[in-house]
RNA sequence: GGCCCUGUAGCUCAACUGGAUAGAGCAUCGCAUUACGGAUGCGAAGGUUUGGGGUUCGAAUCCCUACAGGGUCACCA
């Protein structure tokens, strides 16, 4: 909510009040931004207090707008169209919302850290097997940056990834390399690790295709087949090996695991994101374990015959979940328990915990925040599961099998591929020193891929077309770039190094295009508490948008440097470096860094 | 089949959470350049918000229903 607003707002409770004779719940009193086609800039809905006032809408508003002008100094004019309650708000109202955010700089926008309780949102958390792709990518830059907005918003994150390190996937990779890899590392082969150890699990699954349909041919139902190939029992083997703490598997497994994690660190480095603390599924399964023990004990879950432990959820309307095989080994839902319970204890202040994973999982965290809640503990409501869609392709699905998987590496190679060509097209080239390109075209090309990404509302599937998402003109982070660019030379060319000291501006006259600009980038606060609420990154991006948009259209015909008049200039400047720094601010929470030249 | 999500311009997305004549970008067509950075700006065209009911001052938004697409219901993670 723009300041303005909870300053008209308030009048209009006393209008009403003294009015006629009723004070309107906030949630009653509704302002937005005026239609461009009337005059004013905000305007106030005012059929909700006519069936109280007992006045046609037309009057409510009159009578209502007569008091704002006489009572708010902000209020100068007032016009009632239909229903509508439209206000004009005074220069000088302007010029010091304007002065006091440009006084705040780089922090306009920002809540003082710590101000709101302490937050942890997971992220990534990739499966170490399968290299990074595209929809990891939503996943990263979406969790990275919704962390961001909650610091912004005041409070206190703590970003963290489950690292899924053990389990019958990872000794799928182990008995591959086992019996093919012949001694190789990522090393002797000038593989990235997580590639490297991706190629053993492929051929796992070739090799356990391969017996399946031999098994098939010598008479096997489908189901024993699927369960009895030789690599898959020579996997499981493996697994209670590692459970059982033999001192070679585990050897290998660390090997094995170190190359993957070195992969993942140069992936993460070059995305710009990190983490605060890793937790290991190696080290919290067993904490899940003993909380299923507890839970058998409290008959909150039964053992069955065969040694496997299940949950009912049918009163609740779910199903039954299994939380340990008959073999006594966990399953994804035993480690997320453990590890649920454990971050809780390790940060007691801890108000609330968000996942970020795929919305093809909503069922999975159902079932574990139920749990936590039969387990009686009163964290279950406090998980919040920050699901989001799926990317696609025009195409259709990613299918590894069809190949048609984007590669998180090589997108992002691409994208800066692009972002030096372009600027190679436009002759943008030669103005960049050498030494500034490799920077630059990161900037440009990843900003280009994180803000494609996060733009779009968390919940929906999105669409990632190549060829659009390269695109630097029209919505994208390349366009918001460039017009900070050129906002920021402006600036440069004035000699402003403290945009602090055009404050205080005189209230000059602001034209319309002026005021939509300052309404929009005086939004910035509230978008981000907003944002902060909803876990949603694309409020952010689409008010950079709409700042830019009306930044280089105001830029167009509003000369800054040459203006004449002294006050005009300070207050066009102002503008400028208000716009570019609220600009600079939103893109940074997206993750995305701002160029100072292009 | 049960449950969950989605359906907005040719395409990709918005719409301040129930507010005025549903807005942007791309693509198409047209206009503007002695310029503080043209990787720009302005305009035209493009809509029965999947169909049908309902709720009310007011619906893309809430309810019911039909249809279409996706997800999920593993001793996988």
């Amino acid at each position: 909510m723009l300041h303005l607003d909870s300053l008209i707002s308030q009048s209009i409770s006393d209008a009403c009040n003294e009015l006629f004779g009723f004070r309107p719940d906030e949630k009653q009193i509704s302002i937005q931004s005026t239609r461009s086609e009337f005059q004013g800039e905000r305007t106030v809905v005012v059929f909700p207090f006519t069936r109280l006032a007992k006045k046609s809408p037309e009057e409510t508003g009159d009578a209502i707008g007569k008091y704002l002008v006489e009572h708010q100094e902000v209020v100068t004019d007032y016009g009632v169209v239909k229903g509508f309650l439209n206000l004009s708000i005074s220069d000088k109202y302007w010029a010091t919302a304007l002065s006091s955010a440009v006084l705040e700089k780089n922090c306009f926008g920002l809540q003082p850290l710590g101000s709101k309780p302490q937050v942890m949102v997971e992220y990534s958390s990739p499966n170490t097997n399968k290299p990074l792709h595209l929809g990891h990518l939503r996943n990263i830059f979406l969790g990275y940056s919704v962390s961001n907005i909650l610091k912004a918003a005041g409070h206190d994150v703590v970003k963290v990834q489950i690292i899924n390190d053990r389990g019958i996937h990872i000794c799928k990779s182990m008995i591959a390399w086992q019996l093919y890899g012949g001694g190789e590392t990522p090393t002797s082969t000038g593989e990235k690790g997580d590639k490297f150890v991706g190629r053993f699990y492929v051929a796992f699954d070739k090799q356990y295709k391969i017996e399946i349909s031999e098994l098939l041919a010598s008479g096997y139902d489908q189901k024993t087949a699927e369960a009895d190939a030789p690599i898959l029992l020579a996997a499981r083997e493996l697994l209670h090996k590692w459970e059982a703490g033999d001192s070679d598997v585990r050897e290998l497994w660390s090997t094995m695991n170190g190359w993957v994690y070195d992969g993942f660190k140069f992936t993460y480095t070059e995305m710009g994101v990190d983490f605060d603390k890793l937790y290991y599924e190696s080290d919290t399964y067993l904490i899940g374990k003993d909380q299923i023990e507890k839970g058998i004990e409290s008959g909150a879950f039964i053992r069955r015959e065969d040694g496997s432990v299940w949950i009912d959820l049918t009163d609740v309307g779910l199903d039954e979940k299994l939380l340990l095989r008959k073999d006594g080994t966990a399953v994804y839902m035993t480690q997320d328990i453990g590890t649920a319970i454990l971050r809780f204890e390790e940060y007691p202040n801890l108000d609330r915990q968000v996942y970020t994973v795929g919305n093809e999982q909503e069922y999975h965290f159902k079932v574990l925040f139920e749990i936590l809640a039969k387990l009686g503990l009163s964290q279950a409501s406090r998980c919040h599961h920050l699901s989001y869609g799926m990317v696609e392709l025009p195409e259709g699905k990613m299918k590894s099998r069809e190949g048609t998987v984007v590669d998180a590496d090589d997108i992002m190679a691409e994208m800066k591929t692009t972002a030096e060509q372009l600027a190679r097209d436009a002759g943008k080239l030669e103005n960049i020193p050498e030494e500034d390109r490799e920077s630059l075209f990161k900037d440009v090309g990843y900003g280009a891929l994180k803000y494609f990404l996060l733009k779009v509302d968390p919940k929906k599937s999105m669409l990632f077309d190549p060829a659009a998402s390269v695109d630097f003109i029209g919505n994208t982070g390349p366009y918001i770039q460039f017009n900070y660019v050129r906002a920021r030379s402006v600036l440069r060319n004035a000699g402003i190094d403290d945009v602090a000291s055009l404050s205080p501006i005189s209230p000059v006259h602001f034209d319309d295009t002026e005021r939509s600009l300052l309404m929009s980038a005086l939004s910035l606060p509230g978008i981000i508490e907003e944002a902060a609420k909803s876990y949603d990154p694309s409020l952010v991006a689409n008010l950079c948008y709409d700042i830019t948009k009306s930044y280089s259209s105001w830029y167009q015909n509003h000369p800054i440097l040459n203006e004449e008049d002294d006050q005009v200039r300070t207050a066009r400047l102002a503008l400028c470096a208000l716009s570019s720094s609220a600009v600079q601010i939103g893109m940074s929470l997206l993750g995305v860094s701002m160029p100072e030249r292009m």
